[in-house]
DNA sequence: TATGAAAGACTAACTAA
DNA sequence: TTAGTTAGTCTTTCATA
């Protein structure tokens, strides 16, 4: 992992489908050196995955989550992991403890997953927030 | 948005680079068929982007930044996402304004662009919760 | 790093619903 | 008129030197 890994690594994060002729380009190096170290990313685990990040719903929103002291997130956080229109499930540090990113059809979509989540006897608290636009870097 | 742009879409999210061939031969139809489709899910905004998920940086954190109410929160957030480490910039309701969700080499790391944040003229407070674990839905 | 063969993607003309 | 197919061409990738 070095400078031109990383420069690789940025170009490939904003488009995946980037040719490595033109990475190669605008790196100032050969296709493959490009190919060579994609492929070492990759066979390291430094590249999880090639993927797609799609925008099927149309309401995101942030649900923060509080459980009870004596709980186990990780298994409240994968069961939550497998319901539908959710997107990421993360564990944090601060006043909840879990944040459900969500990708819902409308509002109400929003509102069943929330309800959902308050209907889990480990969880003692919710608070949501509504994503109103998103920028990726 | 039928049953076969799903079926691709299920492709791709497990590997983008799966060749249009490929997928033609695993959903039943021609690879023009698969990649018009793609296009146009490209087109419509269904697909936002091919990308790579990294393991590099190990310490992601959510940065909630709270704005002077006189200013545009789009313009600051578009600059934000931009920063290096930066996936993504929310706009959001509730107390704070804008999060950023980063990926950094460290702690160090966040910890710097906590600090970049809050030399924002527009800036006025900022919250930062570490990401502990994350699942994927 | 350079080159050529193989694989994949793209263009455009055509067909069918 | 729209979605799908197919053949020919161009681009990218990959192995070899």
């Amino acid at each position: 992992m070095d400078e031109l890994d990383r420069r690789i690594l940025d170009i490939l994060r904003r488009d995946a489908r980037t040719p490595y002729t033109e990475i190669a380009d605008e790196v100032g190096t050969s296709e493959g050196t490009v190919r060579n170290r994609v492929e070492r990313m990759n066979e390291d685990g430094v590249i999880e995955r090639f993927t797609v990040t799609t925008r099927t719903g149309n309401v995101k929103a942030m649900i923060e989550v509080g459980v009870a002291v004596d709980v186990e997130t990780g298994e409240v956080s994968e069961r939550m992991a497998e319901w539908e229109e959710v997107d990421f499930v993360w564990m944090v540090s601060g006043e909840q403890d879990i944040v459900l990113v969500v990708d819902a059809a409308d509002t109400r979509g929003v509102n069943e997953l929330i309800t959902q989540a308050r209907e889990q006897d480990e969880v003692v608290s919710t608070k949501t927030r509504l994503i109103l636009d998103e920028h990726l870097g």
